[in-house]
Order: structure tokens, then sequence, then C-alpha cells
DNA sequence: GCACAACGCTACATTATCCGTAGCAAGACG
DNA sequence: CGTCTTGCTACGGATAATGTAGCGTTGTGC
């Protein structure tokens, strides 16, 4: 697999033109990352578990993207088992927690 | 077409739920939607000119994340043409934009 | 009027991605 | 041993995205 060999910089599909932002659009833009990020936003979760919060999604693609989100430094897996942020990770996920007061005030309008 | 007849309490793909953050994730969750909120940051575009932005992606899926986008009251189309942000599509994109930062730093790494 | 171009938008066949279910190997516990 | 739970994978069917082409409409210049 060459999934651990690439870095930051590797292709992202639908956008090639290197800039960051858009292979960081492109990897929060696929289905249940921005999900799975805010299902471990204050704890760490097993496999099983991030799934049940998750609404019983894939494994398959729950999988997939774990392992992107892994290679891209935001999630770890724990050596007592068990998905949680890095603190990079924790970082991203308190970037778009705003997102959150801004959803509440979205469905009243 | 049921698209303009949903509102914000619609079912949404993979989140029943119904919490507005989960709606909310699952609709920027989608191929292009974070994108195109992202290339419409500042100044509306035409749909031609918002394909050209966005890599040249099929126009399907573009007018599909658009349609999506519009209903939820992200992004209208002007009547002089071009999509542009509402003012509530403003407030979201500056919700994340914290997120450029981000993945400056994030490139790094 | 009449080409001509750009607009928003759609059709359609191919390809990639996701879903749902089942099940693997490894480790912990009894 | 048997039975849990862990992370993770296989596989077939369903769904979504891609790529190319083109529609109808609205200006604009001649």
């Amino acid at each position: 697999m060459a999934k651990q060999a690439a870095s930051r910089d590797r292709r992202v599909r639908g956008s090639r033109t290197g800039r960051p932002i858009m292979a960081l659009l492109d990897l929060l833009g696929r289905r249940w990352s921005l999900r799975i990020l805010w299902e471990l936003r204050d704890a760490p979760l097993t496999s099983r578990a991030l799934r049940a919060a998750c609404d019983e999604a894939s494994p398959t693609v729950l999988q997939a993207r774990l392992d992107e989100l892994r290679e891209a430094g935001f999630v770890e897996l724990g050596e007592a088992g068990g998905y949680g942020l890095t603190p990079l990770g924790q970082e991203l996920c308190e970037t778009f927690m705003p997102l959150h007061r801004f959803a509440e005030r979205w469905r009243k309008i």
C-alpha cells in the first residue's frame, strides 16, 4: 500500500494544485471525515463505538477515512486500542467547532 | 422535484438524528461542497467560472451541490447571473476560514 | 433580423465510491 | 479450551461522480 508512503503533498482527488488548503478541503470533503473528527472531539472511541456513533456507517469507508485521517496526522490509534485525536487533530477540530453554534442558528431560519 | 419542498429538517444522508450539526456536517461532507463555498468566498462566480475554479469538475455534481447549497440558503443565483454567497453563506465561510491558516501550518509538519 | 457567444442547466454512458453483511486474525479473560 | 472484543478486510449490489456533449435562453454586435 502506498498509503503511508505519500506525504502531505500527495495527489488529492479533485485538486492537483498542491495548495494545502485544497488538500485539506478535499480530505474533509469526503464522506464521514468531518463526522469522524466531530465524534472524536472530546474522547477516544474504539472502532466499533465510532461506527455506532456514526449511525452504523459501513466499516469499509470508516476504515478508509480513518487511514486517511491517520496518515494526515489528525487521528491516531492508541496502544490501548481506540481511536483518538492527535494534538493536531484537536486543533483542527477546534477550528471548525464554531460550526456547532452556526448549525443551531441555521436550523431556526 | 421535491428539492425545494424540504426544509432544514429534511432527511440527510447518513444522519437521521435531526441534529442540525449532523445535517450540516453531512451537507459539507459531500464532494465539492466545501470547495464551492471556498471558491465563492470573496466574489460571485458564473457557473462556468466556478467550474474552472474547481479544476473543471463535472457540471453534474457542481449543479447538484449548488442546488443543495442554494436550498440550504448558503448560495444564491444573482439576477445578473453568477453564483454568490448569501449573508448566511458568508457567515458559514468565515466560520471555517481559520482552516486556511491551519492548512498552511499543516503542510509544514 | 441574424449569427455568435456566454449563460444556467441537463443527458447519458462509464467509472469510482459507498453500503451492508459477513467474517478474519489477534489479544484478553475465564 | 470457549467466548468475548479489538482492528480490519472481502465481496456483491447500490449509489454517486466523472467526462463529454448538448439543450434552451439571453444578450451583443453587425
